[in-house]
DNA sequence: GAGTTTGAAACT
DNA sequence: CAGTTTCAAACTC
């Protein structure tokens, strides 16, 4: 039989085909099995591997990423995992693994031997699956009669006694990718050898593989999913990697049934080991990659949820059983994020991910964050929205009709702005999405990496988290914090209490924040609202003619700028300045009045202040000491707020005391600062600064023009006390300040620059204190384009 | 919660 | 540009 089966390799034109097609050059016969064997098991326990199976291990691997890893991403990692992760092995490999499937099941022969035990029944199914999928190739869906088995281990075992052919096995094998596939396979060499009819009895199995296909058909998608979501019995666990499966094997009838031709040729063809097979087998893997790679494009443009969580599971691997577990709660809920974190997080974890496959996921995520995205954008367009920063601190608190939303939010809503600030929020744990593309990334993009920024942002984005908790205690006063607590959702929006202003000045804090006012706001005749969005623009745009900056953040981190600021501000006590330092008279810069103190900088230069007594830093540059402070603090105690005060102040003591620590750090260490004044719990953190410093005119403008505002990004930026870098900030800005002002100048003192003298008013401009700093500026698209 | 204080913002 | 007024947050009671 195992001439013949040879011979007929040979001459079919479909071995022809994928010979030239296949990537991966044929191995003699014999070796074929086992070089492809290693890279099925390759993730299997070393017990589990034969010596044998081991020597080739190494090349299997190496033909595996050629052919299939690129595809699948975790698929190795997962497989350490063996049955724990058979599942996930099951459903990844089912997306992206199906040419390696066949390739493996090749190998089957070798690696039989090593095979290891308990082979999951629900591998078997993908092997019957495989087959199936051939099958349908040569044929009608339908074709013959088919045999059922009643379970799929019924199948497998039944399969296992007709001494399927090697290509099941093989398949099998490959699918699980675990040592059960093996044992298979071992069992499948003997039965090479021995049977004879394998043909027939390879049909029946089809047949049987056929059966369990009926139900996987892509009608059947919802019931799969129904199953899914109904249970997570192992049948429940079949269906899934069914279900996955089924996009697949639909496509494999199109596509691999023309390139194959005849499947039951092929299937039959398969099962003998002959380098002539092994082409073929490469081929078929190919097509099945190819297929696959349809398939995800495919899934990338579906829109119906069913498909997206059929895509998802396709479309990685390790979703695909997370998704599995998480469709059950996952549909109504609009939990997709849930799921694209998920994904991503499994993404992220795959460090074996291909490319490849990382940008079909990526590109299915972004499927599927659309998705989501409407959900956010939906019924409060502006408000829910949030593709400002604002904007979401805004959905934040206001949709109170939006509580789903809400409550998303809140898991996600740190990320919610994230669009607009990927930049600044993307963790570093969110490698999957360069920075870069995040800063460069147009909205659309924002829009697509929304989801998964949310998700992983809230997982690991402490700065984020941070700022909005700065926000919240920034914006609102305790009292009014208290009032919105009671959802806790409400945290993180700025509310003003604008009675006069129309929330159309800067004195209005959302709007200085760049930010509308939401329901929290007890503003009056309030006007900074989307459905005034014109007026907002316009005014903000009238304040931007006159002073450029004003929106820009008020304390901006000298730091980076040590270099460029010069000796001086590296002096200053705090690395962090105020952009136009303060005008204090009576409250000794130790209150909140106090914009320095309420930054938790240190009073520089440019500050007008008297009797400046900043614990963060005072004016003539002596950082009081930990001792002085500390003092100071404990005279000013009385003041509620100096608690924070004083915690800040240690710590920017800390910091002081060593002029050479004290100086610009790390975006962390100059936050330190403001964290603790932020979050310490007795004393609200200063509210504007960091409003003020992150916060930029980005957000209507972003919102509105949808221009992306990289630097707009500034929660992390606010946090860090503006550690965007110079180049991010807008042309505009830097345009408008260095030329008319004189930017940093070389000297120690001009490191600040004023702002355009033009329009920043008398006060800023006189003085010489009140200048600004270019360089880290946060930056935000001016309106004022010209 | 009301009233006061404060200093930035806005205006002249 | 300087001075004044307006404003709303910060603060106090």
């Amino acid at each position: 039989m195992g001439k013949s089966l040879l011979d007929l390799m040979h001459d079919s034109p479909v071995f022809n085909f994928i010979n030239s097609l296949s990537p991966i050059k044929p191995v003699k016969s014999t070796h074929i099995s086992q070089t492809f064997n290693p890279l099925n098991f390759a993730s299997l326990p070393s017990v589990f591997t034969s010596p044998h199976v081991n020597s080739h291990k190494e090349s299997r691997f190496l033909k595996r990423h050629n052919c299939s890893d690129a595809s699948k991403p975790g698929f190795y990692s997962q497989n350490g995992n063996k049955l724990s992760t058979d599942e996930g092995n099951g459903d990844a490999a089912q997306s992206y693994d199906h040419s390696a499937e066949l390739r493996e099941n090749f190998d089957s022969g070798v690696s039989l031997g090593d095979a290891s035990v308990q082979p999951p029944a629900e591998h078997s199914k993908f092997a019957i699956e495989l087959p199936h999928a051939l099958k349908y190739d040569c044929g009608s869906p339908d074709c013959g009669p088919i045999p059922h088995c009643g379970t799929e281990t019924g199948c497998v075992s039944e399969l296992g006694g007709k001494s399927m052919s090697s290509v099941q096995y093989g398949q099998e094998a490959s699918e699980k990718g675990s040592s059960e596939g093996e044992l298979h396979l071992s069992e499948m060499c003997k039965i090479d050898q021995k049977t004879d009819g394998v043909e027939s009895e390879w049909e029946s199995l089809i047949s049987d593989a056929t059966d369990l296909l009926v139900f996987s058909s892509p009608n059947d998608s919802e019931t799969f999913k129904g199953l899914i979501q109904k249970s997570m019995d192992p049948m429940t666990r079949f269906s899934t990697s069914l279900m996955i499966q089924l996009p697949l094997n639909d496509v494999d009838k199109t596509k691999i049934g023309k390139a194959v031709g005849s499947g039951e040729q092929y299937e039959t063809e398969i099962p003998s080991a002959d380098p002539g097979e092994a082409s073929e087998l490469q081929e078929i893997d190919q097509k099945r990659e190819n297929v696959a790679d349809t398939y995800l494009l495919k899934c990338v443009s579906s829109n119906t949820t069913e498909e997206m969580d059929s895509e998802v599971a396709m479309c990685d691997p390790h979703a695909s059983k997370t998704v599995s577990i998480l469709h059950r709660g996952m549909r109504r809920r609009c939990l997709d994020f849930e799921m694209v974190g998920a994904r991503r997080k499994n993404l992220g974890d795959g460090s074996n991910c291909s490319s490849s496959i990382l940008s079909q996921s990526d590109e299915k995520i972004a499927c599927y964050d659309k998705q989501l995205v409407p959900i956010h954008t939906g019924g409060n367009s502006s408000r829910c929205i949030l593709p400002g920063i604002g904007l979401h601190l805004n959905a934040l608190t206001t949709s109170k009709d939006h509580k789903n939303v809400k409550c998303e939010s809140l898991t996600s809503g740190r990320t919610l702005y994230l669009p607009n600030s990927t930049a600044s929020f993307h963790s570093p744990t969110d490698s999957q999405e360069p920075l870069h593309k995040s800063l460069t990334s147009a909205s659309y993009e924002r829009e697509t990496d929304f989801a998964e920024n949310r998700v992983s942002h809230v997982e690991d984005a402490p700065q984020a988290s941070a700022y909005l908790v700065n926000d919240d205690f920034n914006q609102s006063s305790p009292k009014k914090k208290r009032h919105l607590d009671h959802a806790g959702e409400t945290e993180s929006c700025k509310r003003c209490n604008c009675k006069k202003s129309k929330c159309l000045k800067l004195y209005c804090e959302c709007f200085a924040a760049g930010v509308y006012c939401i329901e929290p706001c007890s503003c009056q005749e309030c006007f900074n609202k989307p459905i005034h969005e014109d007026t907002v623009l316009a005014t903000r745009k009238q304040i931007e003619s006159r002073n450029p900056l004003a929106f820009a953040p008020k304390v901006i981190r000298s730091s980076e700028s040590l270099t460029e600021i010069g000796e001086e501000s590296s002096k200053t006590p705090a690395s962090a300045r105020h952009k136009r330092g303060c005008n204090c008279k009576k409250s000794n810069c130790l209150k909140k009045y106090c914009e320095c103190y309420q930054g938790g900088v240190g009073c520089s230069i440019s500050c007008r202040c008297e009797g400046c007594k900043n614990a963060f830093g005072r004016k003539d540059g002596s950082a009081p000491t930990g001792t002085e402070a500390e003092q100071e603090e404990e005279t000013d105690a009385c003041d509620s707020g100096l608690d924070t005060a004083l915690q800040k102040s240690d710590l920017q003591n800390n910091e002081e005391e060593n002029p050479a620590s004290a100086l610009p750090k790390t975006p962390l260490q100059l936050g330190r600062p403001f964290v603790p004044l932020s979050f310490s719990s007795n004393d609200k953190p200063p509210r504007s600064s960091f409003l003020a410093v992150g916060t930029s005119s980005g957000f209507y403008t972003s919102q509105k023009l949808g221009k992306p505002n990289i630097l707009r990004s500034i929660p992390k930026f606010d946090r860090h006390c503006s550690t965007v870098p110079e180049d991010e900030m807008p042309v505009i800005l830097r345009g408008n300040c260095s030329p008319s002002t004189g930017v940093k100048s070389a000297s120690p003192n001009s490191k600040r620059v004023s702002p355009p003298h033009s329009n920043f008013g008398s006060s800023p401009s006189r003085r010489s204190g009140r200048k600004l700093i270019l360089q880290s500026i946060p930056s935000f698209p001016s309106l004022t384009q010209n």
